[in-house]
DNA sequence: ATTAGCACTCGAAGAAACAGAGTGCCAACA
DNA sequence: TGTTGGCACTCTGTTTCTTCGAGTGCTAAT
């Protein structure tokens, strides 16, 4: 049974209060806010019915309510009022996205700006999917020593100093190269067995190794490239939280978030649109220490069909309207700074956002960097 | 004037008991810890002495005795005895720092370490020296593109791809890789001035503004190179510490450890000897937010001429001897692992053709020696 | 259906009482 | 002279009790 008008302002009138002062809220309070025109008895008898209906609770018989995570739900499917960001902020973001830095860096100052905006730890992470090999260069430095250079079919460029005990000459690396170049680009890194490496080192005549090297290099590039890339920002954000003012509490929820790997736990997979904001309530989170916390995240596209995720953590008191907007409006950014892509409207919020998105300058030249 | 013995071993026993319990220590617990054979009323009259001169010091008229820094400072320079790592411990660490990593994630790593064993916030640092260009290779990929690698004095390499929105041809490429490398190498990077960049446009005959790419991102690296890498693991610790169960104190500290840039105020420049260990206690920090805190660090070759410190940071009342000597030990598995210079196998080699870093299994721990 | 009024509940905050750990000092003692 | 036992005193943390007030649910009137 649906909700009536005046239930739904209420209980969206209550759900604000309670992300404004973090106290639960009477029915006085609601009254005075004024928008509805009737009593604190009659607000009573509303309160009751969301009560029982399951939106809302009480901590004790004779206290104020407070939002349930069904109440939330319902809030930020239904109730919610879009919110736009002021031009400050928006300039601001814009401003600390427009640097020249590469991806990694890019991904971690997002994540800074969105703890600093939102006042909650941020996290951003991005699944390289599996990369190959576009092309091989070994540079000759000296007898003993020579640079490895792959470039990847992501475009990003690896490269490795290698010192040999043994002398080798600049034929060898030539051949190696070409070698290489034949037969291990374009293949994915379980495609190199061991039986190719051992051909080719016969094929080059290599008898000091260095044919073993060079592939084990390109193995490691490759298994590392399909890595997920995560970051975390602002984990001390959480002790401003009056719901963290225990240290425990505050303690257990930090050293889950530290703890690596638990980022990847989040929905990536299942969020396929693009710029999709999800929030997840309290107990709607898989992982038993968040269940009373919520995180919003919002995906972007990180390029070379990559796809990333940025977003907070925070108590289910979160002030959801707000975070939405200012992840929107980052991962907006985002999309635009690594995949060069369109963005698309965030479901959910106003048109205003994404024509704001648009701000993000392009730049003239496209490139990636890294280091050996 | 000098303390006697008899003060100095109630000194020490009031700091370890007070590690300990991080309660304050009476008269009695000290009699009953009994390697001293009198009284407790025989201590209570030098513990009087004892907190007149400073060394001790009572929270209100009729509690126990608390250390003062100047006690601590005491305590660290005179009294603190050595103490071993168990062979678990250095098992443990020798384990986690032999695997193949790459020198910045072998630093991230080793504060982990750091951290988890000490149970407080470790830092890492490692200040690169100003470095030069060795030698420059421009890899010619297509008409819109190609790859720039640089090889640095200090063996690292690094490389962009760049890509063009005008056609370039291989000469041109082949032109400015000898024009860079004849120009470019073996000076700093405040030595390139616009003029030299301008002269190798032109003789390069380069009217699309290649050359500036390259330069600026030789510029670009070498003052990169420059930054000093620092990283903090485990901030969460604090908040085990019962001193910082207050929120707001606990916060302060974490923020002020976690916004960069501060770990560089640390005394690096100061530290010279090798596998030096420093401890700052409380005042003796120059920094406000730390007038209460201790850090304890120690130096490690990090190869190339490189520096690093690594330490860990907590409440004044801290485990010194304990943490001293683990982190002695971790610096000093990487000096050998960093050290030893270029022949620290670059990033992922595990190769029969790298002479690996040698075991550094045998207890090699340095005393601790202070300074005031 | 809404509202005013009222008795009731329950936690937060404050006051008072208490327990106990630890001290300082004094007088006795080796 | 240095050490010790004894004792009165001080101070905090805890507990218990009281009070206060915000907020409720219910009922009767509009």
């Amino acid at each position: 049974m649906e909700l009536t008008p005046r239930k739904k302002k209420i209980l969206a009138a209550v759900i604000e209060e309670y992300i404004r002062t973090a106290e639960p809220v009477g029915s006085k309070a609601i009254a005075a806010k004024g928008n509805l025109g009737c009593s604190p008895a009659t607000i009573r008898n509303e309160l009751a019915e969301l009560v029982s209906r399951g939106y809302l609770e009480q901590p004790h018989t004779s206290a104020g309510r407070v939002p349930t995570p069904l109440g939330y739900r319902m809030y930020v499917n239904e109730l919610m009022e879009e919110q736009n960001l002021t031009d400050e902020e928006v300039a601001e973001i814009a401003e600390r996205l427009s640097g020249p830095l590469p991806p990694d860096q890019l991904m971690s100052d997002a994540g800074r700006i969105a703890s600093q905006l939102t006042n909650y730890p941020a996290l951003t992470l991005a699944a390289r999917p599996a990369a190959t090999i576009k092309r091989f260069d070994l540079i000759y430095l000296d007898a003993n020593s020579f640079i490895i250079v792959l470039l990847l079919s992501t475009d990003a460029v690896k490269n490795k100093l290698v010192r040999l005990p043994v002398s080798v000459d600049q034929t060898m690396i030539q051949k190696l190269s070409t070698l290489f170049n034949a037969h291990f680009t374009g293949i994915s890194e379980n495609a190199i067995t061991s039986g190719m490496i051992h051909a080719a080192e016969r094929a080059a005549e290599d008898n000091l190794g260095i044919t073993a090297v060079i592939a084990a290099f390109a193995i490691e590039t490759l298994t590392d490239s399909e890595q997920t890339q995560a970051y975390l920002v602002g984990e001390t954000q959480l002790l401003n939280q009056p719901e963290f003012r225990d240290p425990d509490k505050a303690h257990r929820l930090m050293r889950y978030l530290t703890e690596g790997g638990h980022l990847a736990d989040l929905p990536l997979e299942e969020m396929r649109g693009d710029n999709e904001l999800r929030v997840l309530i309290g107990p709607e989170n898989v992982a038993e220490e968040l269940k009373d916390s919520s995180v919003i995240i919002a995906t972007y596209d990180a390029g070379d069909n990559m796809r990333g995720i940025i977003g907070v953590v925070g108590p289910t008191r979160m002030d959801y309207s707000r975070v939405a907007a200012k992840l929107s409006y980052i991962a907006a950014g985002l999309s635009k700074r690594l995949g060069g892509g369109s963005s698309m409207p965030p479901p959910g919020l106003d048109n205003k956002l994404i024509i704001k998105g648009e701000d993000f300058d392009e730049r003239e030249i496209q490139e990636e960097e890294n280091e050996g």
